[in-house]
DNA sequence: GTAGGGTTAG
């Protein structure tokens, strides 16, 4: 067949022309096959590969249909060709299926058994494929026929040879690599994946050692290694460093591309600069939904749950449409503020957008519904879930416990042990917090001891705490001191105060007020363990000693976390404080508020059975 | 014909 195709004359212009257009309009196998006939009996292996690969191109991403990659595959076959091979191993690898990366691994063993060579174009491609699905002794291979055919010496080979090393997680290696090769040998790629690795591996400041290092060697960063040393900064939450970088980045005119604007933005808001990150997004040239999500998520993180909302609203004034990120920044808003009607709205759009309540957003979705108050909601959103992880469980067991549905969330619990998803700290504190309202203090200390035993899970104050918790209200009182006498930590302000309630459940005046001077100590600034202190006195009839206390509170002038209420009108938040005569509507309302009070008053003090 | 990029939870 080679013979033949290499015999026959390459066809002119205007039929290459006719062909590519067909190629590209025909849509079944057996059409394509007919024209690669043609093309066979007519042009040459290179016209042929040419022609073939946008239509393998589409063919791999169609690959549903198994016919199509069966059929493209089988073209290695006729024309035995490194270009070929190389081709549809490219496509193979571009896409985000493992089967296809897997496939494409297969192919370069087939080209390998035909006895062709890989080339400089063979094993990136190859490479790519092995870090997609992750094959660490495919690409180690591949790394010795890399050297065996000293392909090594090319960047492209060795900066893919890096990358799945990084994305297998072997940093000895990426390093090892890196450092081996001649300095001339690297690029700015070869830096950015070296810097990459550590970012991902969880040494970002063994990442900007090494930025710092690709400066020395006079190399000049571009965009995508900015925003990976930018996000290294981030997980550093270094201010001084991250004003070094951005001022290194203006004093280069390095910052043209959105997507260094967007991990300033991310940045600036993990140091907790919110001014700094509004300065930069508001000077953006360019907005996409990522600097819209990183200022969004970054005031969610920072607890600005009016201000991120504020963000979205804006968001939706200009007409950018939200995605699922944007949405779970929304849905955490909604489940701090405790706005119930918005994330009814946002569970509403993405049904009539067709946005699964999965993953992140489902997680988000029942974590909203549970602080909303709508816990049965929370549950059929819970249940509606395709694949449920251990956030979804968390969220769900952490809900219920909240509302006092002990037994539920403990049966929600046993569900989570039998389909095999490991619980996290935080599902315990869930788990425990459910045994303490119920009073199941034997349940409870099984499950505090299966964490360490069972989860090999180290348990944190908070699962202390909750423990005092549970042996306080159950009237153990001896139990919950030996516990914070005993506890491996230093017990924190809940642990105390979980002792102080159940002194004032049990009236235990004197271990009250040990607890309370430690407290005190956590906390002076906090009116709460004065308060709960004059409650016991009151409670033991100690009358004088409660008032002492209140006394000296007001001697003390303890701040007084003033009562805060919100209320939700057409999506928008107002948030009333005690005195607050902030909001732009302040006079009406307080002269309405007048008039709501002279009325009642009027009501109570007429004569019964009077109008 | 090739390699490296940002935002998401309990």
């Amino acid at each position: 067949m080679v013979s033949l195709i290499s015999s026959a004359h390459d066809i002119n212009n205007s039929r290459q022309f006719f062909l590519h257009h067909r190629l590209e309009s025909s849509n079944s196998v057996g059409e394509l096959k007919q024209i690669h006939a043609f093309i066979i009996k007519k042009g040459s292996p290179q016209f042929q590969i040419r022609l073939l690969h946008d239509k393998i191109k589409s063919l791999v991403e169609s690959s549903s249909c198994n016919e199509n990659l069966t059929y493209a595959c089988s073209l290695t076959k006729h024309l035995q060709n490194t270009h070929l091979f190389n081709s549809i191993i490219q496509c193979l690898s571009a896409s985000n299926s493992k089967t296809n990366s897997r496939e494409a691994i297969s192919l370069y063993r087939e080209m390998l058994i035909q006895g062709l060579l890989p080339n400089t174009y063979t094993l990136p491609y190859v490479l790519k494929a092995c870090a997609k699905s992750r094959s660490l002794t495919v690409g180690q291979q591949i790394h010795a026929h890399s050297l065996k055919t000293a392909l090594l010496s090319n960047v492209y080979v060795f900066n893919t040879l890096m990358r799945l090393y990084a994305v297998c997680g072997t940093i000895e290696a990426v390093h090892k690599l890196f450092h081996f090769q001649p300095g001339s040998r690297r690029d700015l790629v070869s830096w950015t994946t070296l810097i990459q690795a550590y970012v991902k591996i969880g040494y970002p400041k063994v990442a900007i050692l090494s930025f710092f290092d690709m400066c020395q060697a006079s190399l000049r960063p571009d965009g995508m290694t900015l925003v990976i040393v930018l996000s290294a900064c981030s997980k550093l939450a270094d201010l001084n460093l991250a004003i070094k970088i951005h001022r290194y980045i203006l004093d280069n005119n390095l910052n043209t591309d959105v997507f260094v604007d967007n991990a300033l933005v991310g940045m600036y808001l993990k140091c907790g600069r919110t001014h700094f990150a509004c300065k930069v997004f508001d000077e953006m040239p360019i907005k996409n939904v990522v600097s819209w999500n990183s200022m969004i998520t970054g005031l969610v993180r920072q607890g600005k749950f009016k201000e991120a909302l504020d963000k979205f609203r804006r968001m939706q004034a200009i007409g950018l449409k939200p995605d699922d990120v944007t949405f779970v920044g929304v849905l955490n808003s909604c489940a701090n503020l405790g706005l119930l009607e918005l994330g009814k709205w946002v569970h509403a759009y993405m049904d009539k957008n067709d946005i699964r309540a999965d993953g992140f957003i489902g997680n988000a979705l029942v974590d909203m519904y549970a602080k909303c108050g709508s816990i049965d909601q929370a549950f059929r959103v819970f249940q509606g879930m395709k694949c449920r992880d251990v956030y979804s469980y968390t969220a769900m067991i952490v809900g219920l416990a909240i509302h006092g549905e002990a037994q539920k969330a403990l049966e929600v619990f046993s569900e989570m042990s039998r389909v095999g998803i490991e619980p996290s700290e935080v599902t315990f504190v869930g788990v425990l917090s459910a045994c303490s309202h119920a009073g199941l203090v034997e349940e409870g200390c099984k499950h505090f001891d299966d964490m360490s035993k069972v989860y090999n899970l180290k348990p944190q104050t908070a699962h202390y705490s909750c423990m005092v918790d549970l042996f306080g209200r159950a009237g153990l009182i001896s139990e919950a001191v030996e516990l914070v006498k005993y506890m491996p930590l230093v017990p924190d302000a809940f642990a105390w105060g979980a002792l102080l309630g159940a002194c004032k459940i049990h009236g235990k005046v004197e271990l009250a007020e040990i607890a309370v001077k430690k407290l005190v100590k956590i906390e002076p600034e906090r009116e709460g363990a004065y308060i709960l202190m004059s409650n016991v006195y009151s409670s033991a009839y100690r009358w004088k000693e409660a008032m002492k206390l209140r006394k000296i509170m007001k001697e003390r002038k303890l701040k007084k976390t003033p009562g805060c209420s919100s209320v939700e009108v057409d999506g928008e938040v107002h948030e009333f404080r005690k005195g607050d005569k902030s909001h732009p509507k302040s006079i009406e309302i307080y002269k309405l508020l007048e008039e709501i009070t002279n009325h009642s008053k009027n009501i109570f003090t007429s004569a019964p059975f009077e109008g």
